[in-house]
DNA sequence: CTACACCCTGTAGCAACTACAGGGTCAAGG
DNA sequence: CCTTGACCCTGTAGTTGCTACAGGGTGTAG
């Protein structure tokens, strides 16, 4: 299969696909005479697995690890587990910031008086300490 | 005051300083006679204003807006209002999506049986769909 | 007078793509 | 036979918000 039906494919833009192939994600496939990318369906299966841990947020350092660990099929799962973990640990202290940045803001502009800029609250609480 | 100083009233590293010069958000300052900046009580407002702002998350590109109207003292604040409503829009929707995202990789992880990877249902949730 | 901390400019790097520019190839329609 | 259009190629530069050099100059304390 060529790239643009690869990437239809899998959902990714063509120049994402060579991309993943330019940083060692995704092998360098076969090519026709015309020098086109000639896909088969291993590639179809790994460029779906990067995909899929990229919608679970994965970075593409942790994707890289988690490609070779599935490439050992006698390893134990224990690592696979871990970098899981750490990324779920991760979503949670993401998902705490934006929470308590969220109630920040909303006080922030629930205070609006939809007055002028002078005396408007938003723009004080950005304002010098002095002025709060 | 030099730019360390600036720097470290407002805990901001000196290159970031500089960064803000460069792109606009930051008047430059007056130099000494040996070239360094020499900032004002001025300066000292604006960047903490921009810190503050970055703080609660806001691109440079709202940070410059916010300023623009935050420097015309007679106009509604509702503009003001505005942007800071659609961001706080936008954290809701990426707490949305990185809670449901949470949910999944927690799904994942929890179906771990920590075997081999041959095995690791992990790795077979990235796989290929017709494994599922 | 010589360390050392600070300052200067300018450029390159990070993640993870995306968007060109400037070409080549191929199948279908007139 | 020729052209149109969709696709493919490489390589480079842009995005956001900094951060980290490299390779210098300056100011002060001992």
């Amino acid at each position: 299969m060529k790239i643009g039906e690869l990437a239809s494919a899998t959902a990714t833009k063509v120049e994402t696909v060579r991309y993943y192939e330019k940083i060692g994600l995704l092998p360098p496939p076969a090519r026709t005479s015309a020098n086109y990318r000639a896909y088969g369906s291993e590639h179809l299966a790994r460029l779906s697995f990067i995909r899929r841990a990229r919608d679970l947020g994965f970075t593409l350092e942790a994707v890289r690890e988690l490609l070779t660990l599935s490439d050992d099929k006698a390893q134990s799962c224990e690592a696979v587990d871990g970098i899981a973990r750490v990324h779920l640990g991760e979503i949670d202290r993401k998902i705490g910031d934006l929470t308590s940045l969220r109630g920040e803001l909303d006080r922030v502009i629930g205070s609006c008086r939809h007055g002028t800029v002078a005396d408007c609250k938003i723009i004080e609480t950005l304002g010098p300490r002095s002025a709060a």
